[in-house]
DNA sequence: CCATGCAGTTAACAACTGTTCTCTGTAATT
DNA sequence: AATTACAGAGAACAGTTGTTAACTGCATGG
């Protein structure tokens, strides 16, 4: 059934990972909008006409890059809030994981955190995208918690896109501290949990 | 003592927010590091070289835009946090306001919303130090109310930075419903207290 | 009233952009 | 073995960019 994965097709995606990748250092210290193929094609060494074999703009590779930044992530999603443990071990991981995450993947975090509300349209839609599934995923997650017995669908969901916000902030805080002081980290990490804890809080006297 | 404001002056600083205004108006579909001072200029009717006798560079004209666009705004803080009424009446008034607000300033929300992670390091930074401005002042304000008895420094304004945070999430919100039916931007006021009602129960019980 | 300062203009520069068309080599298909 | 498909190269295009220099006209201060 699945297709032979004949040398062509290898070389080709070969070259399409290192425009995404060298698109993605780029962006480091510029937006997408501003992203020009030419300058993709010239950090991976290839003639500016092969661009348009992958990608039919900048504004389509970001679209990619969204995917390969926040498509493989669903997966930890809820293996992490339906984790073992009281409310507080659950906040102390969380915030664990997107430290890990940060430091594992600066660029992606950055790219999101960056184009979110950025200046490509079809690229900030991707990404609603994603987040709303994201959000969907955490509600489907707390739904099955016993703290959520009485809540409705729909405040749960409110309940899960401001954990999905907080996250995407929290993550864009790392960010700034990844060539600063360890120390500096931690203090993060302390609000990051402290804002989590209340959150919790709030959500265990919802329904008083 | 204050300078005579001549004819000149007068004229420089219409010529220099008319660069402002046209910049705005660009910027509503691209972000800053991919704005021409040339395609500025040609927006305001005026030679690109006019643009040096007012600012250094594209990314100069952002941090001046940050300045006009949340400068005037610090007023508003204290007399909203402060205000009369129970917790719910001061949260709907604060959404009530957010939405005005970006009904009023559509550009300017949006330049913040989009350049606060965006490719330009000094406009960045200059949101970042707005935004610890406007933290600190409503850690100040929410100081003197009597729910705050109890709460060490550090944990007040660790609630003010959840609550500008929030702020700034309700705005952009707003701002995708700007052209939508009004019952959507009801929907995301109706979502917008809630979230902040959570986080005002959080903090209710935040001593227990 | 005259000399200076300076906002804005004009012209030119090398470098860059996205996109088109034509071509080449070679893996895949028949 | 012959043919086709197609990833990538090469060259050329019209248009754009930021920046420099020398200029012009006029409000300003002496």
């Amino acid at each position: 059934m699945s297709h032979t994965v004949g040398i062509r097709q290898v070389q080709k995606q070969k070259t399409r990972q290192a425009l995404l990748d060298a698109a993605l250092g780029l962006l480091e210290d510029q937006s997408l909008s501003s992203l020009g193929l030419r300058e993709v094609t010239r950090a991976v060494g290839v003639a500016p006409t092969a661009f348009y074999r992958h990608f039919r703009s900048t504004a389509d590779l970001g679209v990619a890059l969204v995917e390969e930044a926040l498509g493989s992530l669903h997966p930890m999603i809820g293996t992490t809030v339906s984790g073992s443990g009281g409310s507080e071990d659950r906040i102390v991981r969380a915030v664990d994981l997107i430290a890990g995450h940060v430091r594992a993947q600066p660029a992606h975090v950055r790219f999101i955190a960056r184009e979110r509300h950025g200046g490509v349209q079809p690229v900030r839609e991707a990404i609603r995208e994603q987040l709303d599934r994201f959000a969907e995923e955490v509600r489907d997650a707390l739904a099955e918690q016993p703290e959520s017995e009485g809540w409705t669908r729909e405040d749960l969901l409110m309940l899960a896109g401001l954990y999905v916000d907080q996250m995407l902030m929290t993550a864009s805080q790392f960010l700034e501290t990844l060539d600063a002081p360890a120390e500096r980290r931690e203090q993060v990490a302390r609000l990051a949990t402290r804002r989590m804890r209340l959150i919790a809080i709030g959500r265990g006297h919802w329904l008083d």
